[in-house]
DNA sequence: CGTGCTATTGACTTCAATCAACTCCGGTGG
DNA sequence: CCACCGGAGTTGATTGAAGTCAATAGCACG
């Protein structure tokens, strides 16, 4: 389900969000977050497992994530998916349809989540007013990118632990830096979402979850994880330095 | 081994380069293509194993392939390398140095190898004048985000003879784009290069090249390959489609 | 209080990695 | 010119990590 919310004068804004030192306007200077302010002027709700767009959509505009969570997939012709990404709240989704012309995944809702809408027509109007978005424009792919890379590297090297393990730490970092604890959260996401994302089966997320566990390196209980011992966890990602 | 060459005015320049339907210029109109003639004012000479550039050097330039062939890699804290890619004349490299401040990879002559030399800080100064460079530049952009996607999804999800094919495929329609023969070609690469491309050993591969010849799917002497049935190879890419 | 997901755990299989021997080829130098 | 060397590639035997299939357990929701 999807419902569009248009901005009041008095509501949150770019300027005064609690987010705005994650979200699009990262070390911009207040003026021009402020010129900001006048495109963004509605959010889009988005209800569970609804897609925020899909592959091929022509890509209309980017969304910031206010609340809530979403995961972005690949599908190829034959119908297969790839997860390639969970974004938190302060992270940005769609800006491949920004550099392309279409959205090169899906992007669904894993909860109910609030997403600001800035429309693509709007950004290259004041774009090259602004040399401070253009240049975050650039952050933000360059993140994505990096992004991809990390996930290259995981399904190219790394055994399933360490995938596992490097998915834990980098949510918990992420969690952190948005001011949630970074040793105690809740997955959003089935074991099955993961084990996609990860390039294994669920069964084996779940079965490494146990050892974990067992081992001390986490305690779980259905989606609630807490890192016990990160040290470890991170020594198991870089693995064999020999 | 670097080379830098100045060119001089009678050189190849962008505007008369038989790559230019390929390269940075695509779809620029004649009159910006000139403007870009103006800043392409060096070529590179890179020989076999060296550098074009490192993963963590500055960004400087972005590199159009005149001649030869460039991989990509990325290494991680331990020491680990992934071949995120295998570039080919009219492809660009070190988009990556632009959108973030560093390169996020290696870049790596595979063979002697001729590039153009693009300075960012040119680029920069001028693209806010030619809206066709910027738009350029997204759509470069989002070529280097489809080829992680792409590598993504073999990683991911594919099996190794599907990984394979879909590589040799890929190989080849980039080579047909270049004018060359798309069923007959040389690869640049050695076994362990590409398996290390495609998260699989070098006698995974070397066994699938056997077995793929054996099924007469394709005729391999060496490095040199031939594809003789690109219809069942395109099949198995795709492969279980139930 | 069922019903249906989601997750766990076990038994078995399979695909690709590993270890190892051997071949092929290109280059170098006697 | 041939012999030798070393790197690249092939092929075989074996191992091992993760997948598959299947049974069960735990929650969540109506």
């Amino acid at each position: 389900m999807h419902k569009t919310i248009q901005l009041t004068p008095d509501a949150t804004r770019c300027s005064t969000c609690m987010l705005n030192s994650l979200c699009i306007p990262v070390g911009m200077p207040a003026g021009d977050i402020e010129t900001l302010d006048q495109i963004v002027k509605e959010r889009l709700r988005v209800s569970k497992g609804s897609f925020v767009y899909h592959q091929d959509d022509e890509g209309t505009a980017l969304y910031g994530i206010r609340s809530g969570s979403v995961k972005t997939q690949l599908e190829d012709a034959s119908g297969q998916v790839q997860v390639t990404g969970f974004l938190l709240p302060g992270e940005v989704v769609g800006i491949d349809g920004y550099l392309g012309a279409r959205h090169m995944t899906h992007a669904i809702a894993m909860e109910d989540t609030e997403l600001c809408v800035v429309p693509i027509q709007d950004v290259e109007r004041i774009t090259t007013m602004l040399p401070a978005l253009s240049r975050q424009l650039r952050r933000l792919t360059s993140q994505e990118i990096l992004r991809s890379q990390q996930l290259i590297m995981s399904l190219g090297v790394m055994r399933s632990e360490q995938r596992l393990a490097a998915f834990l730490l980098n949510l918990s970092q992420r969690l952190g830096a948005l001011g949630y604890s970074p040793r105690e959260f809740i997955l959003r996401m089935s074991r099955e979402e993961i084990g996609n994302h990860l390039g294994l089966t669920l069964e084996t997320v779940s079965r490494l979850f146990s050892r974990f566990a067992r081992d001390n390196l986490i305690r779980i209980r259905q989606r609630e994880v807490q890192l016990l011992d990160m040290e470890m966890l991170h020594q198991l990602t870089g693995s064999d330095c020999e």
